[in-house]
DNA sequence: GCGCAGCATGAAAGCGTTTTCAGGAGTTAT
DNA sequence: ATAACTCCTGAAAACGCTTTCATGCTGCGC
């Protein structure tokens, strides 16, 4: 329960925010009504400028701001778009938010963060939404299943779904075109391996982008005469640990030495790569990796990480643009992006 | 502006949220009062079961979620907590974000997320703190310039901030004690190496850790006997780029060999190790290294990164924890907070 | 000089809650 | 049986703003 101070705030002259000015004081001060704050403040030109300078005399006198409260409350939105993601943790969400943020910023709105990690997709999440207090939704699910998020969905929020196709009316989505991207990568990899020693090291094995870079792998493999096998393809999780252990395992077996992965994040890679260094590998001479995301992992480690830039400060803007569009526009007919994918050589896979 | 929906909405009977069932839909359907409606929803223990389970279902059926809007201006406050900080990208920031991010779901609240990166410290900035919208503020400021954000800092909105000591009235602060730490830093390397081949490379020279963190570095070489010399200690800035042209330069001068450094945080003990490397010395054998803040870039990098444990999540959950406190009872005096800092040996710094 | 258009302003409704105050129905004590 | 309570519920005010509608004023054309 918030102290409420009633009436006239007394204290410094500038500077209160909140229990202080309201647009009533400012009418008082500069004798109008609010009615003629407001138009001051919001349309300017239906205002004599005499009257209007009066009033923004007493608006800066008091340093007035509008509550915002009020404001949504009185239709206008209050000018907040709440993002969900996953987790909030590390270089990709890292990258992805500071576009959001920045795109968010130079529109004018602000960004209600929320990550999912704590209660793992879990319903409690709509509750706790602030449903009624955001003007739009960016949504990157966990899981694939959509109808966890099917009330989420179905609210009319303006929405967009990050990474992730979803064939919802009215929703839209910005995701990931990995198709150049992997086919780059794999055909750079070919380029100095054998097609039975390339493999592909995935994520959660229902991950929408890895499924799709999964595919695109093997059907590059097959274009090259040598359509892959089974255990050419492994999922496991987006971490380091991963990656680690994938390679430790195919180093008990049939070793690292003379293979090359591309794995579906630079996390991945990073676990890859330090097998293979524990293990005495040499990258790139010895094997070959390239990893997903250039996030900015791929530059601090030694040797380097070739890897398939995804433009995830991109993607974070593009979703507050679509979404800023909508919540401004909610005729606007649901707009499916995709940003393209581009492999980066570094040292990890030279020749 | 947001297109209205005047009356009752029509559509899919639950998951409507926005322009969904209000109050009054809701105490129309269970035959109640609107008052009743929200008792059951915030003091259930003043309804009737009978009534309350009523109003439930109606809720249910409705879908209602209440607009959080109007609870603000009724003087309830949204439950929002504003977080700005100067950047929003990396490790450091990602981990103090996720400790405040789950404090603050834990205790109910949201978190409205704002970097400063983009208009570095101006004043602005203040128009964009959705002043009014946020219950209280918790800012992380770039610069130590508190008069940048006097007029912040004056406004009757819960604050505090965070990283630094600032000494304001009724402002509290959540900053890390670098005493123990960097102290335990600097003995551990002065059990291998000459204090005159011991180094500081820190971050901007007006930032507080930093200064504290030398300060520091050099009263413990004192204490061994040998106060350290002017060149001993260099001021970059707090990234890898920094602390590679500071090894180079190093490199091409003096040496690094048979030299022990310690690191304002973890990216510019990576940037020394990346020059290290690059000039063929060996790490740890050739070279000590150990960084601060021990954030997941401390494991990641090969050799594994000794470096001063800073526990950023506590630091971000504490000033949430600290917010809510004061936005609950605003009586409560300000509150200076420490968290300790403690040496974790890695590989960087083997003997 | 009169009527009418056009413009600047004010009054008031409405947004969806919370909360205070008052009243009505039972219950218990006298 | 009545007074005094206790419990539950409803009516209404208040929160600060936007916006519509009405009104008074100015100046123009006839």
């Amino acid at each position: 329960m918030r102290a409420r101070i009633n009436g006239k705030a007394g204290g410094r002259p500038g500077g209160m925010s909140r229990g202080g000015a309201s647009i009533q004081d400012v009418a008082r001060e500069a004798k109008v009504s609010i009615a003629t704050v407001s138009r001051v403040v919001n349309q300017p030109t239906l205002v004599t400028e005499e009257t209007a300078s009066r009033v923004r005399e007493a608006i800066k006198k008091l340093g007035y701001v509008p509550n915002a409260y009020a404001q949504g409350l009185s239709g206008r939105g209050g000018k907040v778009l709440g993002i969900v993601l996953p987790d909030i943790f590390g270089e990709f969400y890292s990258e992805l938010l500071r576009g959001a943020d920045g795109e968010a910023r130079r529109l004018g709105y602000h960004l209600l963060v929320s990550s999912d990690a704590h209660d793992h997709g879990h319903p409690t999440r709509n509750e706790n939404l602030a449903f009624g207090l955001i003007d739009g939704l960016a949504l990157m699910m966990t899981e694939p299943n959509v109808e966890l998020w099917r009330e989420t969905l179905d609210a009319a929020l303006p929405t967009v779904v990050l990474d992730a196709e979803v064939n919802e009316p009215g929703v839209d989505s910005v995701s990931v075109d990995n198709t150049e991207g992997t086919r780059e990568a794999t055909e750079h990899l070919l380029s100095t391996t054998a097609p039975d020693r390339c493999f592909f090291v995935g994520g959660p094995k229902e991950n929408f982008d890895t499924k799709a870079r999964a595919e695109v792998f093997c059907a590059t493999l097959a274009a090259a005469g040598r359509p892959c096998t089974e255990p050419q393809v492994s999922c496991g999780e987006y971490s380091v640990d991963w990656g680690r252990a994938w390679g430790r395992e195919r180093q008990r077996g049939a070793g690292l030495k003379g293979c090359a992965v591309l794995a579906a994040n630079d996390e991945i890679a990073l676990g890859v790569m330090q097998a293979a260094q524990e293990a005495g590998v040499r990258v790139p001479e010895d094997l070959k990796i390239v990893g997903f995301d250039d996030t900015r992992l791929a530059t601090l480690v030694r040797p380097s990480l070739s890897t398939v830039r995804v433009p995830l400060q991109e993607v974070g803007a593009a979703a507050v643009r679509l979404l800023v569009e909508r919540v401004t526009d909610s005729e606007k007919p649901a707009t499916r992006m995709k940003v393209g994918t581009k492999l980066v050589v570094r040292e990890s896979s030279r020749a």
